[in-house]
DNA sequence: GCGTCATATCGCATATCGACGATAAACGAA
DNA sequence: TTCGTTTATCGTCGATATGCGATATGACGC
């Protein structure tokens, strides 16, 4: 017999909390995003010529990273004059903290 | 002039860090991964039969998504006579959600 | 207007994912 | 050994992800 205690009901709600989850993850599942990431809430840079910088990735390619990011919520992206000023969604990086403790 | 601190030096490691940090967020970005680490780490249930009764998928996909949470190291499954007893690394989760409130 | 700079999007190639059914492999019981 | 139960793997498929160069868009200065 494995050791497994008697199954309970899953708890209300936890199917949306997982998607939200997931998509969350998912945003974080490429190196770069976790670079991209990382470098804005270090206030680093915020202009897309300075991320590719960063990166061994053609501007494209960055620029649909960005886009994950930000259709995933985690970042915005506001412009400024000729350029686009990226900041992280500071409630979107609480939410994903708050979901992967209470794990 | 875009709102931007000046540039700090990556820290150190931080490249290794973003790769295990994707690593397990790319585990965890599926919602029948999430709801299946849920699952186990409640030690509701442990074997494939009562897993893929928890998912609206056919046995065969229950086995690939537990395959990639073991591959990222997030569970482990030991074989217990006919069956597999799956059961979550405490370690890893614990990395999992230090990297994560390190953001 | 025109050109320039910064960014986004398009189009395409390749790779990986996610799903399934079918089958193989491992084990206990008869 | 043979059968049934349980899990893993294989082969295949469509969908999505990832990368690039080329091109479109948008804002500014002239």
């Amino acid at each position: 017999m494995p050791p497994c205690t008697p199954p309970t009901p899953p708890p209300e709600g936890e199917a949306e909390a997982n998607i939200e989850l997931a998509r969350l993850a998912k945003a974080l599942s490429h190196p770069a995003r976790v670079t991209i990431l990382r470098a804005l809430l270090r206030r680093d840079t915020c202009v897309m010529g300075s991320i590719v910088d960063l990166l061994p990735l053609a501007q494209s390619t960055v620029s649909q990273h960005l886009k994950q990011l930000k259709q995933a919520g985690l970042i915005r992206g506001e412009i400024d004059g000729p350029r686009v000023c990226y900041c992280v969604e500071p409630e979107a990086i609480e939410r994903l903290k708050a979901l992967i403790q209470a794990l």
